[in-house]
DNA sequence: AAGAGTTTTGCAACCGGTTGCAAAATAAAA
DNA sequence: TTTTATTTTGCAACCGGTTGCAAAACTCTT
């Protein structure tokens, strides 16, 4: 029951009313450390009474722990990522540690992000990206904070963590569904060609095609990830002539493009067949039931945050690379397989 | 040009290599504290070449200003947060906080989440839900510390602030948008019956309609603001039976329930209108062109943080409650007005 | 009851900054 | 040049905690 009110209680009140040393009061509040039954219950007991929590930040200051970890992330508009954030959200409040926000966008300037973190003295950081914003390895491997990089590609660092998926196999998971399906004219509809998610989905998707010379086979890219550079390219697409099924780089360019099909009157997947990436939330809804490779996010996350719990436990500089399987979600945007 | 790569340089440090005291650092990191342009450019010099960075959470210790804002939320699943999310975390960036993200699930204990945001000495709180956790407005006005209650509804309370909009206008807005269509039979087709949000739309669309005896209306709630809570609702009230159009509380909820109605083999808005609320981005995508009720989401934010970072600078007690004008944007799922 | 071993305690220094105040340095006025 | 007003500087104390270390208070033996 906390009485006073506008002004918070500090380790000091919390002493002189318990009667003990402000040793004893911190001691109180650390796991593990040694305190008698008697002094704990008093200092337990006062503290209630004044409403005391320690501040968590004047112990950082000699505990260098924080306690904050960044989340630095670059699109806050494709679906995918408020799944992305409600599950790093939760599981890093599960272990103990707070999320410190950053929303790179093209305004801000990843330097500028960096210095941020540090002034914050977070005790790691997650990049949730495709891409790493340039320096921001280098910045922190300096600083001696590890980074995570989520939904990252494997890179010969030896400073940083990836977890995240396959897209190489990712693109030829596409490519042999397709194939089976007996498409002999086949289409890539990548993201923004310079994003490293999408030329390796199309890497992939080219090495198994590329076994098959007698299909043929098309790649176009939308300027960006999201619902209207979908539709835009695909409609663009109508007019140039059409392969008989695409693999899009993502859900919402899927969306975006089944939309420019149907509005063309094509039927999908009687006359052009789609399959999806990420297989977000809505991918799964009645009005669109779109064939997708799933991403693992769940575990991706996971996976992540345990890398990261690991990284300042252990507070080793081994870091760690992981790619988790994807497969393919069946539903309506291609034939069913017999 | 740092070179010390693994430890951060501090205070004493740029003081011993620039040959000035410690204060002199400090106040040469302090806006518009006293220094000559000598001391400065010396103390820059030695600051550059460590790589130093003030410890922002060693400064709070005595400035009491942490920088850092909590953002509670409890919504990570209506893709319209993610625009919400998108809005307050460049917002809140331009002005110089840093949010602290809190996600409450239905296992988080709100007043967990109170401790840690009051151990953290956040500046102020901001949640952005219909609906504010109980005991939170007491625990942080008792800390002193000021809320901002985005998406909130007026209250008495004369210590937190609230910048939203007007359900219940907005339920009536909604209702005379079908009257003026022409309908005789409409439907409400709520969120969960308990959430204000729903009840204050509600109430409003009541409102308006009560003036019109001989129009009748029907009243439901899906058990959430999901797709597959307006799917299942709406696919039950098939089978009992259908008004002529639909006030759906919410855009995901509309999504959910026209895709029910699709299935059913209903053309809308020929056979049933809908208008929906929020105006979430993919409301105008062109597979869904819903008609909706738009809900000004940039300027609650920029609102909410306007009225913070006022709260924090005049310090002051003295509370605010704006709430904002909804408007509809036409689309395709109501018929068009003459 | 004294001695040895263990646990608990408080002191004091420290973490990385800020700030009131008086002294030192500089600029302006006489 | 001296006097006075103004700016700049460093000292030392403080913000709210933690922690190594030695002394104090317990146990347990013998």
């Amino acid at each position: 029951m906390s009485r006073h009110s506008s002004k918070r209680a500090t380790l000091s009140e919390v002493a002189a009313l318990a009667g003990v040393s402000r040793s004893a009061v911190s001691r109180a509040f650390t796991e593990g450390a040694s305190v008698s039954l008697k002094t704990r219950s008093k200092v337990e007991r006062a503290a209630q009474e004044l409403g005391y929590r320690p501040n968590v930040l004047a112990r950082s200051l000699t505990t260098r722990k924080t306690g904050l970890v960044g989340l630095v992330a670059n699109n806050f508009h494709n679906p995918i990522f408020l799944e992305v954030f409600d599950l790093f959200t939760r599981q890093l409040q599960t272990v103990g540690l707070r999320p410190l926000i950053v929303n790179l966008t093209e305004e801000t300037d990843p330097q500028r992000s960096v210095q941020l973190l540090l002034e914050y003295q977070v005790d790691a950081v997650v990049v949730a990206s495709s891409t790493l914003p340039v320096g921001f390895a280098d910045s922190f491997s300096e600083a001696g904070i590890s980074v995570v990089h989520a939904f990252g590609r494997p890179t010969n660092r030896k400073d940083i963590n990836v977890i995240g998926i396959d897209n190489i196999e990712a693109g030829r998971i596409a490519a042999r569904r397709l194939l089976a399906s007996g498409y002999s004219d086949v289409g890539f509809l990548g993201g923004p060609e310079k994003a490293t998610s999408t030329r390796d989905r199309l890497e992939g998707f080219l090495d198994v095609l590329s076994d098959y010379p007698k299909i043929k086979t098309r790649v176009h890219f939308a300027g960006d990830y999201t619902f209207e550079a979908g539709f835009d390219e695909m409609a663009s697409m109508i007019l140039r002539g059409l392969s008989q099924a695409y693999f899009c780089a993502d859900d919402v360019i899927s969306i975006g493009a089944m939309s420019a099909l149907r509005r063309a009157n094509f039927r999908i997947p009687q006359q052009i067949g789609i399959i999806g990436f990420n297989d977000m939330e809505m991918a799964g809804w009645d009005n669109i039931r779109l064939t997708t490779i799933h991403q693992p996010l769940d575990q991706i996350i996971e996976e992540s945050v345990i890398c990261l719990t690991g990284m300042l436990t252990l507070n080793t500089r081994k870091t760690y690379q992981k790619l988790l399987p994807c497969h393919i979600v069946e539903r309506d945007t291609l034939p069913a397989l017999s």
